[in-house]
DNA sequence: ATGAAAGCGCTAACAC
DNA sequence: GTGTTAGCGCTTTCAT
């Protein structure tokens, strides 16, 4: 078994202390006016030697890791996955490496990851927390570590974080379900008290509101973001008495569990029931039914929320205090039936587009 | 800003040595006959400090991190980050990290990525490795840093594997589409030279061999798991003049890219064309047409490869060469046309389920 | 039953 | 221009 190169090994094979070799190693050659001929040395001794740091070491003795900490609830939601892959691309083209915990949406879980990443020493933390409570997030701020909060964000509590505006993008996607002519419109909500919930079940009232159509408190429904949540709700849903005309999916995962609830029940849409979701994703223009979707801009989350946490440690402010709100794109498609005798107002401000 | 508590703050605050305090902390203290009275003043007074050990100055000195190495080659695929997510938690649950990177399917890129993994004194690796070369994976094998591979492998390097059992995969669903009546079967492939890719390349082949159904090396195209891929590669396929009457892609990726090929040219499956997939989504039921797809056990993947990966860690063998090939499934939906005057030969051999 | 000291590998302050 | 030394926070051998 091979073992690691040391400064020291070096220092045996080159005949000079290890600082000389860590000053030139690190650069600072010119700085401390080391000899052409002992840098030629050095250099070709480490190369020859295979050497690379020890991170650890390193790390202990400066203080800093080149390691961020990267918390999601659900690593297999490809809106998840896909903030994923722009953090952590952006951030190794920086410099840093991503430790990666997965909450499942549990706040004890979210808890323990943090404390296990503050005894890693990383330098800074992405999450996009559980969000119903933020005590266990104080942690890193009272140590001094940056943090930048994605998706969900705590209006009480000043954290930068970087986010879709969700109050716009229900609201937007609600005024189209009613411009469409639907009046009595379900709400199939993500995880309650969250922030994206909040703002989306905002969105989706304030749509109500703006048209003077009074709605039903009892058809915002359920309790989390993942596909579960979405089949026992819509089986719920379509078996009232006085069903809803259209469903609103507060997530790619919460319709894709909608759709095996029609399914089951030999519903389609939208002949029997229309729907809308946030979340667009590659499938869902090759549905049965081309889905009607709230498009967020995870990419630009993800990189925005990188630079943000990078800036913010290499400048070594712990943070300036701002939130960031990317806006939703509505993608029209089939998903939605219009109502014939509806009157369109036009009243519904949409920035849509068509895919 | 709030220092963390090391073990000299605990031996200030309680009049003992480090070493008392850090046998207590480690639960050394009856083998070390600590007296009831200082372990307790130790173990309140790390409470009350809230001490948390620093894993950089653990790792440094006990040459372990606890932490694992995770190296795919898109984490925004569903396959991949599917396996993420179940090997986050069961190297959670068995109290390891993860540091996650993505190679983009680059081998300089995941190079560079395992140096920087070793330097971070990993326990072990778990890599779907962009697997056209080895090369710069025998550096963990060097170190003797334990290492598993996922998905693919190395047929003339004994590493440990959990892959899927791509060949009968392959066989089963190309033999399925000769039994549909289909001769002319386009196979869009995934990277060349990867072992998932050889497998079913081979797999595909048999098939027609077995029903002595000669077939042209042309219709084999394509070299990406990506969604452009697919794209491109069904645009080409459906303008030959000698065009096939099904094609088989090689990944859910390609499948997603080549239906938009074919939204692009009005083509229908599978009235127009028929199509299989690698990977079974739990979109794929929902799709314009429900896709027949090979279902591959993902979670059973991730979660075995990490349990032999802290196997090898734990009990100091470097590995035991062995690989796991789990069986796919075939999930017939209708997306493959049967052509009528086909003579079903039911030599498939398929364990097939509908769903 | 407990402490002192060494050392993991690195960097930086302080020599000269 | 380069070496010596201290120290990051921890565990462990060796003393007593």
């Amino acid at each position: 078994m091979k073992k690691s190169t040391t400064l020291k090994n070096i220092a045996n094979q080159v005949d000079v202390s290890v600082s000389t070799i860590s000053r030139v190693l690190n650069g600072k050659s010119k700085h401390y006016r080391i000899s052409e001929e002992t840098q030629q040395l050095i250099l070709n001794a480490a190369k020859e030697l295979n050497y690379s740091p020890n991170q650890l070491a390193r790390g202990l003795r400066l203080k800093r890791t080149n390691t961020l900490g990267y918390i999601t609830p659900d690593i297999s939601n490809p809106f998840f996955s896909n903030i994923a892959k722009v953090v952590e691309k952006y951030a190794r083209k920086l410099g840093y490496s991503i430790i990666l915990c997965d909450s499942e949406e549990n706040t004890d879980i979210e808890a323990n990851s943090i404390q296990l990443l503050i005894d890693r020493k990383i330098d800074g933390l992405i999450i996009s927390p559980v969000g119903q409570t933020v005590d266990h997030l104080k942690e890193t701020y009272n140590r001094n570590i940056p943090i930048v909060l994605i998706d969900r964000f705590f209006p009480d509590f000043d954290l930068p974080y970087v986010a879709s505006d969700n109050y716009k993008g229900a609201l937007e996607a609600t005024s189209y379900l009613i411009e469409c002519g639907h009046t009595r419109i379900a709400y199939i909500q993500g995880l309650k008290n969250t922030s994206p919930n909040n703002e989306r079940v905002k969105g989706f009232k304030d749509a109500h509101r703006n048209f003077g159509i009074e709605f039903d408190d009892s058809l915002i429904v359920g309790n989390s973001f993942g596909e579960e949540n979405g089949y026992i709700e819509m089986k719920l849903l379509v078996k009232r008495n006085n069903k809803p005309s259209a469903v609103f999916a507060g997530s790619n995962l919460i319709s894709l569990g909608a759709l095996k609830a029609l399914a089951e029940e030999n519903l389609k849409v939208p002949d029997d029931i229309s729907m809308i979701s946030f979340d667009d994703q590659p499938y869902s223009r090759f549905l049965a039914t081309p889905m009607t979707t709230v498009s967020q801009q995870g990419s630009q989350i993800g990189q925005l929320a990188t630079k943000i946490l990078i800036d913010l440690i290499e400048t070594n402010k712990q943070f300036e205090p701002k939130g960031i709100l990317l806006p939703t794109t509505l993608i029209k498609r089939n998903s939605v039936r219009i109502i014939e005798d509806a009157e369109i107002t036009g009243n519904g401000k949409a920035n849509s587009i068509l895919s």
